[in-house]
DNA sequence: GTTTTGCGGATATTCTGTATCCTTAATTTG
DNA sequence: CAAATTAAGGATACAGAATATCCGCAAAAC
């Protein structure tokens, strides 16, 4: 089980786009490059965000994306689940089905403890995702961040918004 | 991102192992039978936990397995890591390294935030799964499942554990 | 009108999960 | 002792998902 280095872009790149000054967009291009990924790829990532309605987007030269909430109004998990999907991670084949005891006809009620059990924890991952904002992380980064890394990454980033 | 259903049909067996008298070893050819699972698929996932020490074996006809460990000595994430592997969910390909404004030589003391929050997230998964015994399942599922279908699934196994 | 951009569809490639088969060695049964 | 049964592990095939690239389209900027 392991989730897509789709995530960890769409994180990476969530980041960037919250330090974005207001109204500006970044494109995939200049995202791919910072981030030194395939810029066609990455492109699918931010198509989801764009699906979840996490980033507006906007045509042309100067076209890309921005934000469509403040950093404050998103978590990891709008991220993760944007591009990972919201679907649990145990799925159950209903196997107690095939026990040769049963008796025909013999209808289940309810999901079994097993699966109970595994999507509770499924829900503990998405509740530590959900409680860590965007904005959060951008506060760690700009404190962990060398400072001069930091800045001229902006600098960088602000000479290809549109 | 989807766990194996390896995860499910291991922890069917152990519940069913768990229900063995004590010294009694079930076979592969018994658990796939019950499960309506393929037998040598099967042995794969059952191979994994007696890998992980958590199923005695024994060989020839009468063999089988049996639990190496009280039901309550044996939690949930015991079992998910035997088949599902100990690695995290998240995997960092440090992508932060191609940004084009480091410094040459610039070494990163620590994993970056995206990734430490995206660690403390499967922690919490793994926190809910190893708190849950083995023990635990039994007593939901017995108190769950039809008791005429509880004794004959036992009696079932009973008749073919050696 | 030309360029740049996001978007979606189609396609190819690589990797993982699923599944089967076969050999070997240990153990029980007769 | 001989035959049957079992777990273990290696080899291999198959299916589906993740990764990656390419193309055509429509909207926006200039
Ligand atoms: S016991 Fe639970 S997890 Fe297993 S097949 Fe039934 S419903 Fe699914
Ligand atoms: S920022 Fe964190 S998750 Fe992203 S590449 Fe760097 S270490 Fe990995």
């Amino acid at each position: 089980m392991i989730l897509k280095s789709q995530v960890e872009w769409a994180l990476h790149c969530c980041a960037i786009l919250a330090g974005l000054p207001e109204g500006r967009y970044l494109s995939t291009k200049a995202l791919a490059e910072l981030h030194g990924l395939p810029k066609e790829y990455l492109s699918k990532a931010l198509q989801s965000l764009s699906q979840a309605s996490l980033v507006d987007t906007t045509l042309g030269p100067s076209g890309g994306y921005r934000l469509a909430r403040s950093p404050s109004e998103i978590n990891f998990l709008d991220i993760v689940e944007a591009v990972e999907g919201k679907a649990r991670s145990f799925t159950c084949t209903n196997i107690r089905e095939n026990n040769p005891c049963r008796p025909a006809g013999y209808c289940d009620s309810k999901p079994c403890a097993v699966a109970r059990i595994m999507w509770e924890a499924d829900e503990a991952w998405r509740d530590t995702l959900r409680r860590v904002r965007l904005s959060d992380l951008v506060g760690i980064l700009s404190e962990e961040v060398r400072p001069d890394l930091w800045q001229s990454t902006f600098e960088w980033v602000l000479k290809r918004a549109g």
